[in-house]
DNA sequence: TCTGGGGTCCTAGGACCC
DNA sequence: TCTGGGGTCCTAGGACCC
């Protein structure tokens, strides 16, 4: 039942955040069709980033290869993606986010963000935000509220564009209820099928699902979180400890595919390199590699290992190159990919709460 | 249509040990 | 000879998100 409440979550989701920061600085293509994605060139393999409301009227979405993009939107600006620009908006509206009084602020991405905040007006406080926002950034965003993160994080649809939107224990099953379960955060094309295959088709049916075949089926964490995730129970604080990255990763598609064992080989060494720049920024130890290899046709493979906490770039081009040797010769390659891996301030905790599970 | 780049977390299965 | 049951560590890969 409806009980009073003064403890809120917020979610914070800028409106086509990149497409929105290339128009405010090319103000000439307010109103047009914008794509951006890759170099902003339609000719090479990439994909769309963000497109406008205008492109997106074209059918144009993100994740789509540009190609296609371009074909289907002849009109539209195809820009190349520009991450240091995001990173400064993006720093700017986290900025006028954690200036709001007593708002605790969970950053999710370059456009999103969580708010804890306590207030007998969600609405007014949200409006407040949203107005806060674009006085400081020119930038527009939606705002959901709920009693629990993942109800406020579904509810922001629900306010696209620049609106609010209140999703709670009262109204979840009314709106969400008769939605398929790929709607939720979490579930996707792969998920939602496996769970039609076993009957459940709606938000409503997976939330009253038995407990035991989704253990079955997803495994003793996932089985229980789907449930939980399709009733929008979870976490309800917002928790606004420091992020600290698990890993680095670089990968690269090549325009043409390698074919020589040199050319990989020496793809690698660019990788290491790079990789090693992002670690090395945060004076973190590698202790672990995964070598990311997608063959043409498209079938990826990953190689990993174990590394014993290392600073050294020599040790971790040796240990990277050693999995290159379980590259499979005679196979043109499209994209190689490395990430390393840092000790996380779990490891060094016993029993710890994997983060997922304690949305 | 033909599929980027940077992340996170979970699961299955093999190896090994007692 | 054919073989249990539990545990941990490690690698490969799946799925999802922005």
């Amino acid at each position: 039942m409806s009980q009073h409440r003064s403890s809120w979550v917020l979610h914070v989701d800028l409106d086509q955040f990149i497409a929105a920061v290339e128009v405010l600085r090319h103000p000439e293509l307010e109103g047009k069709p914008v794509i951006v994605g890759g170099r902003g060139d339609p000719t090479e393999r990439a994909v769309v980033s963000t497109a406008s409301y205008e492109a997106r009227a074209f059918g144009v979405g993100s994740g789509m290869p540009l190609r296609i993009a371009a074909r289907k939107a002849p009109e539209a600006v195809i820009l190349p993606v520009d991450g240091e620009a995001y990173t400064a908006a993006s720093d700017e509206v986290m900025a006028t986010l954690r200036a709001q009084s007593g708002a605790i602020v969970q950053v999710l991405g370059w456009d999103e963000a969580f708010i804890g905040i306590q207030t007998e007006d969600p609405e007014g406080y949200a409006r407040q935000v949203q107005q806060a926002v674009l006085e400081r950034t020119r930038l527009h965003c939606s705002i959901g509220i709920g009693d629990t993160l993942i109800r406020a994080k579904v509810a922001t649809g629900f306010g696209k564009p620049r609106g609010v939107f209140r999703l709670t224990v009262d109204n979840w099953l009314e709106v969400m209820g008769d939605r398929p379960t790929i709607a939720l955060w979490g579930v996707g094309t792969k998920i939602s099928r496996r769970l039609a295959e076993r009957g459940i088709i709606t938000v409503a049916e997976l939330a009253v699902a038995a407990p035991n075949s989704l253990v079955a089926e997803f495994g003793p964490r996932m089985g229980p979180w789907y449930a939980q995730l399709a009733r929008g129970e979870g976490a309800q604080v917002v928790d606004d400890t420091p992020w600290v990255a698990r890993g680095h990763s670089r990968e690269t598609t090549f325009q043409q595919d390698l074919t020589e064992p040199e050319q990989v080989e020496e793809a690698v060494r660019e990788l290491v390199a790079r990789v090693l720049e992002d670690v090395e920024a945060e004076g973190r130890p590698v202790v672990g590699l995964t070598l990311k290899v997608r063959y043409s046709p498209f079938i990826t493979k990953t190689f990993s290992t174990q590394v014993a906490q290392t600073f050294d770039r020599e040790v971790v081009l040796v240990r990277a190159l050693e999995l290159v040797g379980k590259v499979e010769p005679d196979r043109a390659i499209r994209l190689l990919g490395l990430r390393a891996e840092m000790p996380t301030p779990e490891d060094a905790r016993e029993g710890h709460t994997p983060t997922r599970s304690g949305w």
